[in-house]
DNA sequence: AGCACGCCGACT
DNA sequence: GTCGGCGTGCTC
């Protein structure tokens, strides 16, 4: 193995890598996963070693430096998902890796120096005082070296001089570890303590109470955590025993172990035993499963059944020695299912999201790469932990949206991804939802438990509680022309007994839009166009680039003060139950009232203590909160998405409505439902609410197979962005024009769409435009155009418009 | 991404 | 004749 591929942080290079040499001395310790520094042309960076190789792809490679890190940090199988991804997404390499990295490892770029720990006795006065500010642990950047030779030479040519004496080493690239691990005081039995114990010489110790602590530390047999210990014994026991030599202090690694999130688990006992059927389940699926490996969908009960079968499949994996991995689409569910496993399998399980502190996250990184857990329940990130020997994939709640989108990039696909990752652990994948997408649902045909054929699917909340309000009726007497006269009856009834509500709309801020009744005027964000959203008095704001600006009380085209808002907001929603009911307390939950976990688990327990009348908020509602108060459920404008042009628009709709019941259905309380809309014979409304699966999807998935739609094809989102609107088009026609020319000859892909303005057009000041691809292997026929770094794309969109 | 290279115009 | 502006393209 003399030649290495080794991954570089250089944009262009889609899933590329760069060959260089091993030094015969190095050939022992360079493996799989380093990382390591290479001379790139006058640099010196920071490279992760992907592939080991006899022989060159190239004619003279370089040779590698040293290694960055003496610790590999890539197992194999997490470099083959890397190659998958970084193929598949178009990503960098060195991007995509860089996610199996721990926390709080950053890399970062400059000139940083380090040295050797030697001298010269021929140095200058300054060169040896440079010297000496240059610490040899340690990468320091360069640029804070203070100081300046007054006899005339620069520090930086004092600097070359010591490195090319070679007492000193740049490099420009380095990777820092911004976590650091947490000391403790950590008690001990000494030997004195040890010896006293053996002989039992309780008198020794005096009392009942410093005998039992020397007893537990005896019976634990590792030092245990003073501050852990302060808890069950008063301060003064331990400092007598450590006065008089019987334990010892010591400074040790202290595990920011995340606590359980008590107040949102869901279930309070737990039964030791799953039901029989839940095995029956289970057993179905594993006897299924052969050696295909291939993913399955449970089309789940409640969400209790649901947790009991994840248990089950979790029992069964660890039986075989193998590691289970529990993918939830956000945090609080996290919690919730964490908890649930945690008091199952006592010290076994990990837990892992963007809402633990950086330092909890990078020790339960730590730990489960050292093996000590077997169960690890996570948010998507969860993908990229050090999990050995992965028997089992659990994707809940694979309809959420979540999984396939994020803030931050680059995007792709966790439900995706966790498939592969399952294939290459040769593990199972299962994933779970009461409302699966229908690409989900088509792609595990003959991989569905129940089967469809079995299926018993209770039309509980179909005709007996839920009522469709039709809002094309409400009269012209409206109070409120959000929320009906009959929810309103119903929330004054709810509130009168005492009962709690919810009450749910898709939209964030006061309105959808600020309109002008005189000349049409709509407002929109001066950077993206988006249009803007009343947020409260005269704050508009963009939900696009989350920008603000000041709504003029004048219509910014003709100035007329004829100024209406349309639509409707989750403040404007609070707003209007405030008015109606003013002795109640209203809480809004969404991504801008609650968008940390703290929030989020704060409102949670609010509510269930009572503290809240009625909470307003979007799908949000529905993931994080313990319905069992609840006695009023309203969606007060279900075919909000019925009007987008996405494709999914419609699935989307099914699925909020579909999961309203899924949340109840276990609680089985006095809870009435209550979904207003405009649309009340939409199939997409009326088979959410019935829960009737199989007639929606039939309907569905023939449209999609009629326009040709995913998943018959896959789609490809190619976009240029530039600040010039005109180079923007005019860029992406010529790509549209030559990409439409091979159009007939290619079996990837079968149609182009476009080049449409992206919705938004404008972002951040920037224009952009998008085309589609659409067909059997658009990404391949993509493959043999080069894109420069000026065109994005999205493989596999969220959303096409 | 960086950084060298290269091709133009303005200056000691 | 040299310095420096930025547009192009390559880096194992």
């Amino acid at each position: 193995m003399k030649y290495a591929e080794i991954a570089l942080d250089v944009p262009p290079s889609i899933g590329a890598s760069f060959t260089y040499t091993i030094p015969d001395v190095a050939s022992r310790f360079v493996r799989l996963g380093h990382l390591v520094f290479v001379p790139f042309r006058t640099r010196v960076v920071i490279g992760i070693v992907v592939a080991l190789s006899p022989c060159s792809a190239v004619a003279n490679p370089r040779a590698i430096l040293r290694l960055a890190l003496k610790a590999p940090l890539l197992s194999p199988i997490q470099l083959q998902l890397a190659f998958w991804m970084s193929r598949y997404y178009r990503i960098s390499l060195f991007r995509t890796l860089i996610q199996f990295l721990p926390p709080g490892y950053v890399f970062r770029k400059g000139k940083y120096v380090r040295s050797f720990g030697i001298t010269d006795p021929t140095l200058t006065k300054h060169q040896s005082a440079l010297l000496d500010s240059i610490p040899k642990t340690k990468w320091i950047p360069v640029v804070k070296l203070t100081g300046s030779n007054p006899e005339g030479a620069s520090l930086l040519s004092d600097l070359s001089q010591l490195k090319a004496m070679g007492l000193v080493d740049t490099v420009d690239q380095i990777v820092d570890i911004t976590v650091t691990p947490k000391f403790d005081d950590h008690l001990s039995l000494t030997q004195l303590g040890k010896e006293a114990f053996k002989k039992g010489l309780i008198d020794k110790f005096r009392t009942p109470r410093r005998f039992q602590l020397v007893q537990e530390l005896a019976l634990v047999g590792f030092p245990m955590p003073k501050s852990e210990l302060k808890v069950r014994y008063r301060s003064d026991i331990l400092k007598v025993l450590e006065a008089k030599g019987y334990l010892l202090t010591q400074k040790l690694r202290q595990n920011r172990v995340p606590a359980i999130q008590n107040d949102t688990c869901s279930m309070q006992v737990l039964p030791t035993k799953a039901s029989s059927a839940t095995w029956e389940k289970t057993e179905m699926v594993f006897s299924k499963h052969g050696n295909k490996f291939l993913p399955m969908l449970i089309k789940g009960g409640s969400p209790g059944e649901n947790r009991e079968i994840y248990l089950a499949l979790i029992a069964n994996c660890i039986a075989t020695g193998k590691k289970a991995l529990i993918l939830l689409p956000d945090t609080l569910s996290v919690d919730q299912v964490f908890c649930d496993c945690a008091t199952r399998f006592i010290g076994q399980v990990a837990v892992f999201h963007s809402g633990l502190s950086q330092g909890q996250q990078y020790d339960q990184w730590e730990e489960i790469q050292k093996n000590k857990y077997t169960v690890v329940v996570g948010s998507r990130s969860a993908l990229f932990l050090p999990i050995k020997n992965l028997g089992l994939i659990v994707c809940d709640a694979e309809h959420d949206w979540l999984y396939e989108y994020d803030d931050v990039l680059p995007s792709y696909n966790a439900k995706k991804t966790a498939a592969k990752l399952a294939e290459l652990n040769k593990a199972l994948y299962v994933m779970s939802s009461v409302t699966p997408t229908v690409e989900t649902y088509y792609e595990t045909q003959g991989r569905i438990y129940p089967p469809p054929s079995m299926e018993n699917e209770s039309k509980l909340f179909g005709s007996n509680r839920a009522e469709i309000i039709d809002m094309r009726l409400e009269g012209a007497d409206r109070i409120s022309t959000i929320i009906s006269a009959r929810l309103r009856n119903a929330l004054r009834e709810c509130l009168q007994n005492g009962g709690q509500a919810a009450l749910l709309l898709n939209r964030r801020g006061t309105a959808a839009m600020v309109y002008c009744r005189a000349c049409g005027y709509i407002f929109r964000c001066v950077t993206c166009d988006y249009v803007l959203i009343r947020q409260s008095g005269f704050q508009l704001y963009c939900n696009n680039c989350r920008s603000r600006e000041t709504y003029q009380d004048r219509c910014l085209s003709c100035s007329s003060q004829n100024i209406v808002d349309l639509g409707t907001g989750t403040e404007k929603l609070k707003q209007e139950v405030m008015s109606l009911f003013p002795e109640i307390t209203v809480m809004k939950w969404d991504k801008d009232s609650a968008p940390g976990i703290k929030t989020q688990r704060t409102i949670a327990q609010e509510f269930q203590r009572q503290k809240i009348d009625v909470v307003v908020g979007t799908q949000m509602i529905l993931k994080g909160l313990d319905v069992s108060s609840v006695s009023l459920i309203g969606v007060i404008s279900a075919d909000i998405g019925l009007q987008s042009t996405d494709f999914r628009s419609t699935e989307k709709t099914f699925q909020l409505l579909g999961n309203i019941p899924r949340q109840l259905k276990d609680i089985g309380t006095n809870i009435s439902l209550i979904i207003q809309t405009y649309q009340p014979s939409h199939y997409a409304i009326l088979g959410g609410l019935r829960k009737d699966y199989e007639s929606f999807y039939n309907r569905e998935i023939s449209d999609r197979q009629k326009f040709q739609l995913p998943p018959f094809t896959k789609i490809v989102k190619v976009s240029r962005v530039a600040t010039d609107s005109y180079l923007a088009r005019e860029e992406i026609m010529a790509l549209s024009r030559r990409l439409r020319e091979n159009l007939g000859r290619s079996r990837d892909i079968s149609s182009i769409v476009g080049p449409v303005p992206s919705h938004p057009h404008r972002f951040k000041g920037r224009y952009k435009w998008d085309l589609l691809l659409v067909g059997q292997n658009p990404n391949g026929f993509l493959h043999k155009y080069n894109l420069s770094s000026n065109w994005i794309v999205d493989v596999d969109p969220v959303s096409v418009f």
